[in-house]
DNA sequence: ACACCATCTGAAGAAGTTTTGAAAATCATT
DNA sequence: AATGATTTTCAAAACTTCTTCAGATGGTGT
């Protein structure tokens, strides 16, 4: 989960921020003055910081500076009731990424985030089961550290067993997945599981199998060896 | 000197743009219709494009789509005139960078577009993926240090392949990178795949490879042997 | 143990995709 | 204009994937 600093000393922005980025999957930390921001910079590891430029002790363009200056390069958003030009070209050449000026749409404001943070999307993200890992954009699956080449079902199935790692996954299930007007022999899935185990058996011995659960449907498991 | 786009399609704005950017050490070029700025952009390597969102014959914010969809990740910036949240999140979600919000000061445009554009030209940055070297202004390609040599069209696949550092591109992406009017015999990459395979085959043996992903495209790996 | 159903497996074929080499066309350079 | 390099076309062959199917195997309840 992506973290983010506000150094904001208006406690009802902080508040309405807070509130909003959590919603949105993040998670947050905030401080009130520059001194204390700089202190939480220093312990912690930032995915973006949302920045005041009038602080209580000083300008939020100093710290950012500074921190460019100490080497890192964490994404900065100044957030700004400063709205003339002079201001935000400042602020930009501080170092910072980007300015809105207040008031702002929330909306706005997350789309800007999300720019900088990189959330790999769920369907994009690495799954990983034991010594499995499946890289859904290169289509690349390791088995202890081998690499198997599986067709695109065989690659559906296994992704949809991993995902729900090793819990049961029923045919239907399985059905729904692979096609969307489900009009086909219903053997069909058992073929390709046949061809999924020989594959996966091929480098990984009895180590990991898909156990059938009779009447039920598919289970994902490690064995111990 | 840094290439940017502009597209507008009133000559006022347009004219005050080009003026400023060439003061500030940018070459500029611009288009008054989506239609000629897809061409432009074709045949042209840009290193920004600056472009309003109300086209004569489209908006700015499906170009912008359709630039991301074929591959290409040159910065973009809206201008627009449309100022409401609701098509600044509409905008930036459609792939941009940065979004201004018209009437909008040239200093804080310049300062925003040097975030973006790197002295030097990404398009002449020197490649590398693995021990794969690619200069594109030199035009030599060295694999684990042995020079090869390459016809144009090799090159400019291989550097597409390599700037996607491992991930799959579609056959669809290297003919939109090839050519700008894709009327010709849809094998003539493979054949093109053919021959840089053999040449990269003579120098590295196995351990480069370009592995084709069954009815998707290609993908360039670093085999360890 | 038996009948009954569920599941496994490998063979075969259809449909589609990719590779390859040869030949023709084009381009670049002398 | 001649030469060699590069690009494109083409068609046959090779390959990968998906599906169907039939016979074998396995699990469950009586």
């Amino acid at each position: 989960m992506p973290k983010i600093l506000i150094v904001e000393d208006d406690p009802q922005i902080t508040k309405i921020l807070k509130l909003n980025l959590k919603l949105s999957g993040f998670e947050t930390d905030n401080s009130t003055t520059i001194q204390d921001a700089w202190n939480k910079i220093g312990q912690n590891e930032f995915d973006l910081i949302l920045m005041d430029i009038g602080l209580p002790d000083g300008s939020g363009i100093d710290l950012c500076k500074k921190i460019r200056e100490s080497g890192k390069d964490v994404p900065i958003i100044f957030l700004s009731a400063l709205t003339d030009e002079a201001t935000v070209v400042k602020g930009i050449k501080s170092g910072a990424d980007d300015y809105l000026r207040k008031p702002f749409g929330l909306e706005e404001l997350k789309v800007r985030i999300n720019k900088f943070v990189k959330r790999i999307s769920p369907h994009k993200q690495i799954i990983k089961f034991g010594e499995l890992t499946i890289d859904p954009v290169k289509r690349v699956v390791t088995i202890m550290d081998k690499i198997i080449s599986l067709g695109r079902k065989e690659l559906e199935i296994l992704t949809l067993l991993a995902k729900k790692s090793g819990d049961i996954v029923t045919r239907e299930n399985i059905l729904n997945t692979l096609y969307d007007n489900a009009e086909l022999y219903d053997r069909t899935v058992d073929s390709h599981m046949s061809h999924l185990r020989k594959k996966i058996r091929e480098v990984a011995g009895q180590s990991l199998q898909i156990s059938s659960v009779y009447g039920l449907g598919y289970r994902l498991e490690w064995k111990a060896r």
